[in-house]
DNA sequence: TTGTAAGCGTTATCAT
DNA sequence: ATGATAACGCTTACAA
C-alpha cells in the first residue's frame, strides 16, 4: 500500500490526479506528466492516461498546482471603470490578446480613487498574479512600492493609457498607451492651423482623471504659446451630453469671442454640437467643435465630429502581447507609444466671418 | 527545533505565514488564527501579531488557503462582449456588488459562441469559483451538465440577462434578468395601441445572441395575433447605425405602407432615424422607430428615440448579491424578473395621415 | 520511461 | 489561549 492508494478525509469532492492515476493503473506523478510533458510518456500509458481522465472527468485543481509551481497564470488588470467607457474595449483587447495563452484575467475597477487601487492591489496579490496591468503611471507611494516589488521579482507590470518620454530607467514600468500632454497639443494646433486665437476648453467631470488635466496643460500651453487665448472649464457631473450643451453655453456665455471648444470626450463635444445649434452658432463657420475618443456615434453625427481617435482595443492587445511575452523571455514588458489620429470632419474649420 | 523553524527551499520569496510567526515569536496558527478568528487570542498576542504582519509585510497566499478550505473566493464570470456593449455595464454592476465583499472577479468572454463558453468554463473550473455567473439559459449540454454538476456539490450558478416563466424545478438554474419573448410582444403593442397594422422590425446582426431572436418572435406573435402584418430584415454586420441606415431603406423599399420600425437595438434605431429623415419620411407622423436598449445618446436626438429601459448595471448587482446570499446562506441563489420599461419618447406615435 | 520523496503555504482537527 | 499534526492536490528534484 502506497502513499498513493490511501483515502482522503478533506477536499471538495472533485477527481483528482490520483483517481486518475489508479484509474489508468499508474502513479500520479505520470498523470501529472501526461499533462505537462506528454512526449516524456510511453505511447501505451499516454494512452491509457488520457482515457482515465476522460473517464473519470477529471479537472486539475490550478490552485494546488500553482502552489506547487510558483506559477499562478492569472494576469490582473485594473481599470478605473468599464461601464460605456472606453476601458471596457481595451479590455475586451486584453481577453482577446490573453485567448488561447493559457492565462486567465481578474478584473478590477478602481473608480478613478488611487487608494481604491492601492487596496484592490494588495488584495489581487495574494493570488500571485503572473503579471499586473494597471492604468496610468501615477499611483500612491505604496502601490507603486508593490508594483516595483512585483517587477523586480520578474512579474511584469505594465501600466496602460500613458506615455511620456523619459530616458527609460532600472526602476521605470512599461507605459503601453500614449502621451496626453501631446495629444492636448496636437488639439490646439488643429484650431491655431485654422487662425483660431480665442479658444475654449470643456475639461472632464472626473477630477482625479489626471490623464484628462495632462492633455488639458498641453492645450493651453501650444495655445498660449502661440499667443491664443484659452477659457476653460470644467463639465458637470452628470449625464456628459447635457453637461457639454451647458458647458458650452457657460463658456460662450464668458466670452463671446471664442470661435474654437475642444472637449473632454465625445460625448461632451456631441451636447456642446447641439447646444450650439441652439445658440445659432454655425458649425464650423462660427464655430469649432473638437472631441476625444472618437466614438461610433460621432462621425454620425451631422455635422460630423472631428475628434482624436484613440486605440482603446489596441492597448489591451498590446498589453497582453507585451505580459505574454515578459514571462515566456523572462526579461521586463517593453513600453509602445501608440499612435493617434485627430480625425478632421465636419465640426471644425476655419472661421468665416 | 519544531517543523515550524526549519528553512524553506522552494516557493517565490514572499514572506509566508512562518516568517510572521518567528517575528512574533509564535507558530503558524497562532498567525492564521489572528487573520481568520482574532477574538480567539489574547490582546497581547494580537497585538505582537500584528506588529509582524506589517513588520515583514505580509500578503496571504490565497492559493495556499484555498487549497487548504476549499473556499476559492473567486467568482467566475462569462459575458459574450465587452466593448461598448451593454455588458460592460453589468461587469460593472457586478463589480460594485462585489466590492468589500472578499471575492474577486475573474472575466471571461464568450464572443457569442456556446462552445467557445464551455471551454472558457471548463478553464475556469480550474480555479474552482465560489460561483458562477453566465449570460443566458442556453449552453451546450456539456456545459450544462457542468452548471448543474457545480450547483449540486453547492456552488451557486446565476444565469443573467434572461429569464422565463416556468415552474422551477430542482434541476433549474436561478435566472437573472428580463423575459425577451414578452419585451418583444410588449414593443409590438406599443404600435398596435397607436395604430400601426404595418410593422417592420430590423433584427440583430447577430445570429447566435438567442435573445434578440426571442424578442423578435415575441414581436412577431403578438403583432400577428392582432391581424398586423410584420417585415423583419436582419441589419448587416460593420457599423450598427450604418447598417440601421440601410435596412431601414431596404424594409420601405420591399414594403412601402410600413409604419413603425422596432430595431434590435438603440444604435440600428438611430440609423434607422436618420435614414428616415433622409427619405423625408417625418417622424413620427408617418413612421414611427423604436429602439432597445436605451443608450445615453438616445434621449439627445431629435426626435428623442423611443427605446426600452433595460436595467443592465442592475442586473450585475443583482447577480453578486444573489451569489454572496446563497455562498453565506447555504442554498441555491433566487431567480430575479426584473422590470424592464418601455420609454415613449418622440420617435413613435400615431400614425398622421 | 516511471517512480519516490519532499515540499509549496495554508487551514481543519484535535490536544493541551 | 495556543500548539502539534495532518491534510489540501499538485510539482520539482532526484532515483532507478
Amino acid at each position: 500500500m502506497t502513499a498513493d492508494t490511501k483515502r482522503k478525509r478533506r477536499g471538495h469532492g472533485r477527481p483528482t490526479l490520483h483517481d486518475v492515476a489508479s484509474a489508468a493503473g499508474v502513479t500520479r506523478i505520470t498523470v501529472s506528466r501526461f499533462l505537462r510533458t506528454p512526449e516524456l510518456l510511453s505511447r501505451d500509458t499516454a494512452q491509457r492516461v488520457q482515457e482515465a481522465i476522460e473517464a473519470v472527468g477529471y479537472v486539475a485543481n490550478l490552485q494546488a498546482g500553482q502552489l506547487a509551481s510558483g506559477h499562478s497564470r492569472i494576469v490582473a488588470a485594473l481599470v478605473p471603470n468599464l461601464g460605456y467607457s472606453v476601458f471596457a474595449e481595451t479590455i475586451q483587447g486584453l481577453i482577446d490578446g490573453l485567448r488561447g495563452s493559457g492565462y486567465e484575467l481578474m478584473l478590477m475597477a478602481t473608480g478613478y480613487s488611487l487608494a481604491r487601487e492601492e487596496e484592490q492591489l494588495r488584495a489581487v496579490m495574494g493570488w500571485s498574479p503572473s503579471a499586473y496591468i494597471v492604468t496610468g503611471r501615477r499611483h500612491t507611494p505604496a502601490a507603486m512600492k508593490l508594483l516595483h516589488g512585483a517587477q523586480n521579482s520578474g512579474v511584469p507590470v505594465v501600466e496602460i493609457w500613458d506615455h511620456q518620454k523619459a530616458t527609460p530607467n532600472a526602476e521605470s514600468l512599461a507605459l503601453i498607451g500614449f502621451d496626453h500632454r501631446a495629444i492636448g497639443a496636437m488639439m490646439a494646433r488643429h484650431f491655431l492651423q485654422s487662425g483660431h486665437r480665442s479658444l475654449g476648453y470643456v475639461g472632464s467631470a472626473v477630477q482625479e482623471d489626471y490623464r484628462a488635466q495632462e492633455r488639458l496643460a498641453g492645450f493651453q500651453a501650444t495655445a498660449r504659446r502661440a499667443g491664443a487665448t484659452v477659457q476653460t472649464l470644467s463639465a458637470g457631473e452628470g449625464d456628459p451630453f447635457e453637461a457639454g450643451r451647458v458647458a458650452l453655453g457657460r463658456l460662450m456665455a464668458q466670452c463671446a469671442d471664442i470661435s474654437a471648444v475642444a472637449c473632454s470626450n465625445d460625448l461632451l463635444a456631441s451636447g456642446a454640437l447641439a447646444q450650439a445649434h441652439e445658440l445659432g452658432l454655425p458649425v464650423p463657420a462660427r464655430l469649432s467643435v473638437l472631441g476625444f475618443g472618437d466614438l461610433p456615434i460621432s462621425r454620425q453625427l451631422r455635422p460630423a465630429l472631428s475628434t482624436v481617435h484613440t486605440p482603446t482595443a489596441e492597448i489591451g492587445r498590446q498589453a497582453a502581447e507585451a505580459v505574454l511575452a515578459s514571462i515566456s523571455h523572462q526579461r521586463p514588458p517593453n513600453g509602445v507609444l501608440l499612435d493617434c489620429q485627430l480625425l478632421s470632419r465636419g465640426s471644425s474649420g476655419p472661421r468665416i466671418e
